[in-house]
DNA sequence: CATTTTATGTGAGAAGATTCACATAATAAA
DNA sequence: TTTATTATGTGAATCTTCTCACATAAAATG
């Protein structure tokens, strides 16, 4: 019993092939950089602007540039516009892409009611609870059951889910979604998901981040009383 | 004057030493989902157990274990409670840690009640914002204005704060808080924060994260439909 | 139009992270 | 007590990522 509990554990299926590659994870910084830029007014770029605004060296700028093909002129740098361009097309980014949302306890409110979504274009379709007292909301603030989850999925094209639910009932929803149609999560519980391998699960772990930060600052004054 | 910004943005300190490793992501990867098991009962783990639980291999969970010298059994793996103890001891997590929250929007809200927090460790003493219609709430949940940051840093020994408030003002909470004593932010604005180089920055970026989902799953997709 | 300046693009080397393979020790079984 | 089993611990090999150095081209200058 407790072992057959450790196979399920073991039983997960990796995700490599998928794996998002570092300089693509840039790739994504470097494009918010660039929209907050270009809405400033800003219509050249060099590789330390961005390197400067995004916390990695100039060179690297390049060097991922270089990966994904992207261009640059040899003395004047990267014209905002067709940068920006060329990134979006690089990853499909050149429309709007259309998301849900499951579970609207106050994190998912908070992620549902995030304006910065909108301005790289993530859509949130759609907002889901399974608690019927967070459905009668306000009329420019829809809540949906999940019995309506296949057909909103179905209506406006989903393929990427935002799982904003209780740890205990994450997995059941994300195997739900998954037969569903949904083929990408962004999972905020701090529970790994098992998803088949044609499903892309990205982990935010909020705990974690503030966590490394409570450790990295720990070890910084450790570190330094040692001077004293 | 174009010039002068450009530079402003390159004179940016690169955080190097104490950048968190990825083995140390990872231990705080598995001391969550130890917190999970032993709160389920379970008493004893194995390697495969926490790499199955995290979605790595066996062989790297023992090798970061090695890097930060646990040791298990030979046979019987590892014990949850000791193993527990000495994952917390390592980041300095055997007691609760003290931090502040500056920006009480929808984020800001959202993290304020997020359960998870205490669970791990971390306690948010006090919630902060300018907005005087934010700082009038219940009693439960109180929000002070930025007169009194000081004060409470100092009477709690606060060294990390959360910041989630608006991008345009991100960097200037962010200098009146290191200039406070602050040592270690976690940023939930998608701007690079200037700092110090005795600060730690840790950047959570939401829209990041699910583009990288959408821009996985597309990928995906059209390499499927090549086999059509 | 030649020269200087300045930013890009990239090969080569260095550093870092992951996987493999297997010796080792603790436990269980005989 | 001896043997068999099973999980750990870690050097070596591999794979990935990052940095350095410099050739190269575009623009600016004289």
């Amino acid at each position: 019993m407790h072992k057959g509990f450790v196979k399920q554990l073991f039983n997960v299926k990796q995700i490599t092939k998928y794996n998002i590659r570092n300089s693509l994870r840039r790739i994504f910084l470097y494009h918010g950089l660039l929209v907050r830029l270009s809405s400033m007014g800003v219509t050249r770029v060099f590789s330390f602007t961005l390197a400067g605004g995004t916390g990695v060296t100039p060179e690297q700028v390049r060097k991922d540039f270089s990966e994904y093909g992207i261009r640059g002129n040899r003395r004047g740098g990267y014209l905002t516009s067709s940068l920006l361009k060329e990134l979006e097309a690089l990853f499909n980014r050149d429309r709007i892409s259309n998301v849900i949302l499951v579970g609207m306890g106050n994190l998912g409110q908070a992620l549902s009611k995030y304006g910065l979504f909108i301005q790289r274009g993530i859509n949130i379709v759609a907002t889901f609870d399974i608690d019927p007292f967070k459905q009668k909301a306000r009329a420019d603030d829809i809540v949906y059951p999940p019995e309506r989850l296949q057909e909103i999925i179905d209506r406006f094209h989903v393929n990427v889910a935002i799982v904003a639910v209780p740890d205990i009932s994450a997995q059941e929803v994300c195997n739900e979604l998954v037969n569903m149609g949904i083929r990408g999560i962004v999972n905020f519980s701090p529970v790994l998901l098992k998803v088949p391998e044609y499903v892309v699960v990205t982990n935010v772990n909020l705990s974690d981040e503030i966590e490394s930060v409570i450790w990295s600052v720990s070890r910084m004054k450790e570190e330094q009383s040692l001077f004293l």
